[in-house]
Formats: C-alpha cells, sequence, structure tokens
DNA sequence: TATTGTTATACTCTATAACTATA
DNA sequence: TATAGTTATAGAGTATAACAATA
C-alpha cells in the first residue's frame, strides 16, 4: 500500500531541512509538492483510513482491543446464535484466519464458542458477561473519545454525509 | 457468570432465525445485522477503501500498477530530483521497504534511480520516458475508469466533498 | 458428497536493527 | 558522528489447500 501504518511523526518529511539560505545550492527544502494526489481519492481514503484506526487502538489501549476484535464483539452481540462462518464472513474474515482471532478473544474470557446441538460442526458463538461488559466499555469509549473527535472535526452533519457516502461506496461500488 | 460450554436448547439464541418458508428445520438464516457496526466510521472507512483499491487494480490490470506504484509515478513526476528517502516519507513508506518498490519499478524500466554529484549517498529518482508515457497512460485509466465512475456514484459535488472531509482527517485527526 | 472448524502454508505489507558507503 | 540506501528479519493481515468430524 502507499502508506505506513506508524511510520514518522506526521509532517516531518522535510525536517531538519533548510532552504532559505542554502550556500551551496544543493537541497531544495521545501515539502514536496503531492500534485494530483492529493486528488485520488484511494489516496486519500487510505490516510484517512490509517489515521482513523491508529486513534481507534490509542482509544481502546485500556481495553486491547484492535478493530477486528471490536467489530467481531459488536457482531456476535447483535447476532448470538451464529456460528463461526456466518460471524466471519459477514466481516469479510476468511475462516482460517478467525480461527486464532477468536481463539485470542476467548482466552480473555470475552467470547465463547459453543457446539451447537443441532449441528455438531458449527460452533455457536457468544458473548460471556465479561466480554459483554468490556463491549459495554469499549462503546463508550469509542462514542466519547474516538467518534465524538470525528464530530468535531467534521461537524455531525458532514459526519453523517461522509458515512453515507462511505457506505454507499463499500455497497455499490 | 459465564456461558456453559454445552449446548442449549435453542431458545432465544437462534430466535428469529428460521426463513420463512424452510421446510427442514435446518435453517439459513437470513442477512446479519451488522447493527451499530454500519454507523462506525472506522469500519465503513475499511471495507470503502478495500473496494476502492480493488477497483483500481482492475483498472490498472493492463499497466500493472498498484496503488503505492501508481503514487511513486505520480510523486516522482511532480518532483524530479528528489532522493529514495524523500519520496519514501512523503508517501509514509519506511525506507527500507521502498527499495524493493524502487527495484520493481526500475526492472520495468519506468524510473532510474541517478547517483547524485553532490550527495554520493543519494540516489535521485527519475522517471524514464518510458515511464512518463506509461503514468500518462495510468493517469487516463484512472480518470477514464476508476474516478469517473466514483463520480457517478456519488455526484461530482459529492465526490468533492468526500474528499475535503478525507483530507481533513487524513491531515488534522 | 458437502460443510464446519481447523492446520499448514505462503504472500504481501509494515516495522526495526544493523550494515556500507559516503558525508 | 550522522545520513542514504540497503539487507535481514519479524510481525501483522490475507489467501488457498487439505484434513477430521459431522451432515
Amino acid at each position: 500500500m502507499t502508506v505506513s501504518k506508524t511510520a514518522e511523526k506526521s509532517g516531518d518529511a522535510t525536517k531538519g531541512r533548510k532552504d532559505a539560505g542554502d550556500a551551496q545550492g544543493q537541497g531544495h527544502a521545501e515539502v514536496l509538492q503531492l500534485g494530483e494526489l492529493s486528488e485520488q481519492l484511494g489516496y486519500v481514503l487510505k490516510r484517512a483510513q490509517l489515521k482513523v484506526f491508529e486513534n481507534f487502538l490509542r482509544c481502546m489501549a485500556t481495553l486491547q482491543l484492535t478493530p477486528a476484535q471490536f467489530s467481531v464483539l459488536l457482531l456476535v452481540e447483535k447476532n448470538p446464535g451464529r456460528n463461526q462462518t456466518e460471524i466471519a464472513s459477514t466481516l469479510g474474515i476468511l475462516r482460517p484466519n478467525f480461527v486464532a482471532l477468536l481463539d485470542n478473544l476467548e482466552s480473555r474470557d470475552l467470547c465463547a464458542r459453543i457446539r451447537s446441538t443441532n449441528d455438531r460442526r458449527s460452533h455457536i458463538l457468544v458473548l460471556t458477561d465479561k466480554g459483554k461488559a468490556v463491549l459495554t466499555r469499549a462503546k463508550k469509549l469509542v462514542a466519547t473519545k474516538h467518534e465524538s473527535r470525528l464530530n468535531t472535526l467534521l461537524g455531525q452533519a458532514n459526519r453523517e454525509a461522509l458515512l453515507e457516502m462511505l457506505s454507499k461506496i463499500a455497497n455499490e461500488f
């Protein structure tokens, strides 16, 4: 991809480079021109996404939940009684990759696999009481620290418009 | 308390699961409820970004350019005479990871490293004639096949508003 | 035979340390 | 000593094949 996760402090690409008074004539110093790049939706989308995930992780540091883990907890809470294949595929996670993610959540006693009586191949997923409690705290953290900051930055109306357009892209593009 | 490992008698866990016309008792279910997930900006942002990159790759299949490679070509064209560190850090690519990316572009004769005369440690980056030609074709493909589709989907005004909000997030969040 | 969860594996992207050659 | 490019390497994230248990 174009952008790295926590690369360096944003905006220090030209750190330490001075243009004024460069007697040697080497070293243009200004920030590079992004040019058409700043009009490329994919580029800006990716950089925005990294920023948002980064902030999410900071907000969730106390609960140690990644965006993927949070999405699993939310989906299991909303759809109790579903099996691994259903939860994973809804989130776009491949079944093999879902195993380790679930192992992690289960080892922390946040969710549990229950062998289905109807189809003994299936593992029904449910949140444990601890999982429910953690999810409740997580939602509060996300709302008060994460999403609220986006509201402040964009404004409530804009944030909703943004969400709508992104949903349209995600679903119809 | 924690959830028991033994399956429950599908009481409320499977509530509302059965398809209306399901003759067998095996019930494929309806689509899962995303619930609050569809309001999580990070989640929707990520899915939108994946869709956009996916489409980008399809549009660029003939030229075999990834988003990252395209961004490098664009930036080198706009900022000739810059070295690897400057180009890479502007794009948020770490220097070690930039080496293989450049090796690829150079092996395809799209860009070239030129040892700087001022500082023989530096490699100045330039596009080759082939690189310029390919980039011109790439820009046309992106404009006519990729970005234009986004315009159709969102509308010109909305697309600009989207870009502006994403830029704001990328730069100020 | 088909499906669920799983293992093994591979490939990409990202991240850090350390080397070399210059400065 | 510090910096530019590089190598090696490790860790996530994502992808496919195949196996055991079950249907």
